[in-house]
DNA sequence: TCAATAGTGTCTTTGAGACACTATCCG
DNA sequence: CGGATAGTGTCTCAAAGACACTATTGA
C-alpha cells in the first residue's frame, strides 16, 4: 500500500479476482512429468489446465497455493516456490483473473499421490509430450516454469526434492540430464556430486540381484548440509530466463 | 484460471485489493539510491514507503506498474521487471492487500525526475542509509529487490540501464562495486568487460580538462549487441536470493 | 571367458584472481 | 621531472570438459 491509495476510499473500487495456479512436477519413471486437470466448463472446456484457485481472503498465498496441491494431490510438506504474478488483461474471458504461479515439486516415491479426487479428469504428463493447447495462457505458465526449473538446477539442490530417499549416482545424473535437456560426462558428474559432498552412502542390504554388472551403490541426502548449502552444479552461459 | 473456480460464482465472493510497488532504483553521483514516499495517513502515518497503488480493471500488472512510475517520477520507457508478490494476511491492517512488486532501473543521466509532484514528500535514499523503519512489509520488500539486483548483476547486462549515454570503463566497475558492496579488481574488470565485447568507444570531442592524470577513454553500449546478449560478469557461490 | 553396468584417474583447456607494469596527462 | 589518473600484461591456481581406464557382477 502506499501514498496514492489513501485518496480512495478501498470498498468502492472494483477488484480483480486472484487465483493461485500450481505447476506439479514429479517424476516417474525417471521422466519430468507435470500434473494438469481437464476442465468441463466454458472457457477452454475439454482443454487441460494447470490446477489452481481462488486465494480466500483469510489465507496467504503461499497457504492457498499448499490448500490447491493437497486438494488435487493429497500431498503435503513439499517444496514449493512462487513463480511469477500473470496478470494480462485478456487472459481469462470470463472476468479479470491475477494469478499467482507456484511451482511443487513432489518425491517420486510418494506414492500416494491420488490424482483423481471427486470426478474430474487429472493426469501426469511428461513435459515432452504436452498437450497441443493448454486453457488460457497456461502454455505460458508451464514454459516458464520448465525454464525456471532448469535454471535453479544448476545452481540449487533443488533436484533432490525430486528423488526417492534412497538413490545411486547415475539415476541423480539422469534426473539431471532429463530436466536440462542434455546428456552430462559421467566421470565429471561423479566427480561435482562427490567434491560437494551433500549425500552418505547407504549401508546396502543386498537382496538377490536380478542384474548383471557391478552392484550400484545407494546414497541419501546429508539432512545436515543439503538444501541449506548453496551447491553449484555448473555455470552456464545460457540461461534465458524471463525475471526470475 | 482453473477447474475448482467453475463451482463459484466469480461475483459472490469476497476479493482482496491488488496493488503494485515499484522499487525504483537509480545512481546519484555515482550511489545507488531508491525512491520513497511519505505517508501522510494512518496506517503508518509519516512512514517512508515504496511508491505503488491499486491495479485498474482495464490495465496489466506491467502497466499498472509503469504508470505508477511515470506519476513518481515522470519516466517513462525504462527497465522494469517483476520481483515477487506479497500476499500475507495481515500485511496491510485496513484491508486485504496483495502487491505485485516491480523492480525499476532509471538512468543516472535523465536529469528531469521530478521526485515531488503534488506536495507529498519524495526522497531518494541512499540504499546504504535507509529510514529506520519502513511503512507496512516494505523493509522486507526492499531488502529482496537489492538482493534480486545484486544477483542479477552478475549475469546480466542489467547495470548498463543505470548509465548515462557515455562513460567510462572505471565508471562501471564502480557502479558494479556500489551494488555488489565489494572492491573489484581493476585489471580483471578492464579484461572482463573488454572479452564481453558489448561497448563501442566514443570518439572523444575533447574539451578543456580540468583533472590530471592521462584522459579517459569514453565507452557507449553496442546497441546490437547490449542487453540482448548474455553477459556472465561473475559466478558466485554465495547469491542465496529467495525464489529468483 | 564376455557382456554389462558401476565407478575412477588424468590430461588439457579455460578462466578467475592477484598484482606489477606501462601510458598519458598536468603542473 | 613527479604525482596522478588510465589502462595493460602476465603469472598462478582451480575448476570444467573430454575420455580412457579400472572394478564387480551374472551368465
Amino acid at each position: 500500500m502506499q501514498e496514492q491509495a489513501e485518496r480512495y476510499d478501498v470498498t468502492r473500487y472494483e477488484r480483480p479476482s486472484v487465483t493461485v495456479d500450481v505447476v506439479i512436477f514429479t517424476l516417474i519413471h525417471q521422466e519430468l512429468h507435470v500434473l494438469l486437470v481437464q476442465r468441463r466448463n466454458w472457457p477452454f472446456e475439454g482443454c487441460w489446465a494447470i490446477p489452481g484457485g481462488f486465494v480466500d481472503m483469510d489465507e496467504s498465498l503461499e497457504w492457498a497455493a499448499r490448500r490447491e496441491l493437497e486438494e488435487e494431490t493429497g500431498v503435503r510438506d513439499v517444496y514449493l516456490e512462487q513463480l511469477y504474478t500473470f496478470g494480462e488483461v485478456g487472459r481469462d474471458p470470463r472476468t479479470r483473473v491475477i494469478s499467482v504461479a507456484y511451482i511443487a515439486l513432489v518425491r517420486a516415491d510418494v506414492q500416494q499421490i491420488r490424482v483423481s479426487e471427486e470426478s474430474h479428469a487429472v493426469r501426469w504428463f511428461p513435459v515432452r509430450t504436452l498437450p497441443e493447447q493448454l486453457a488460457f495462457d497456461h502454455a505460458q505458465i508451464l514454459a516458464y516454469a520448465i525454464g525456471r526449473l532448469r535454471s535453479k538446477l544448476e545452481y540449487t539442490t533443488l533436484a533432490f526434492q525430486l528423488l526417492p530417499e534412497q538413490f545411486s549416482i547415475l539415476e541423480l545424473k539422469h534426473i539431471y540430464e532429463q530436466i536440462l535437456g542434455e546428456k552430462l560426462d559421467k566421470g565429471n558428474f561423479y566427480r561435482k556430486i562427490k567434491e560437494a559432498d551433500l549425500l552418505e552412502e547407504v549401508h546396502v542390504v543386498r537382496e538377490e540381484r536380478k542384474a548383471r554388472g557391478r552392484p550400484t551403490q545407494l546414497w541419501r541426502v546429508r539432512r545436515d548440509r543439503a538444501l541449506e548449502k548453496q551447491f553449484v552444479f555448473r555455470w552456464r552461459e545460457d540461461r534465458l530466463e524471463r525475471g526470475g
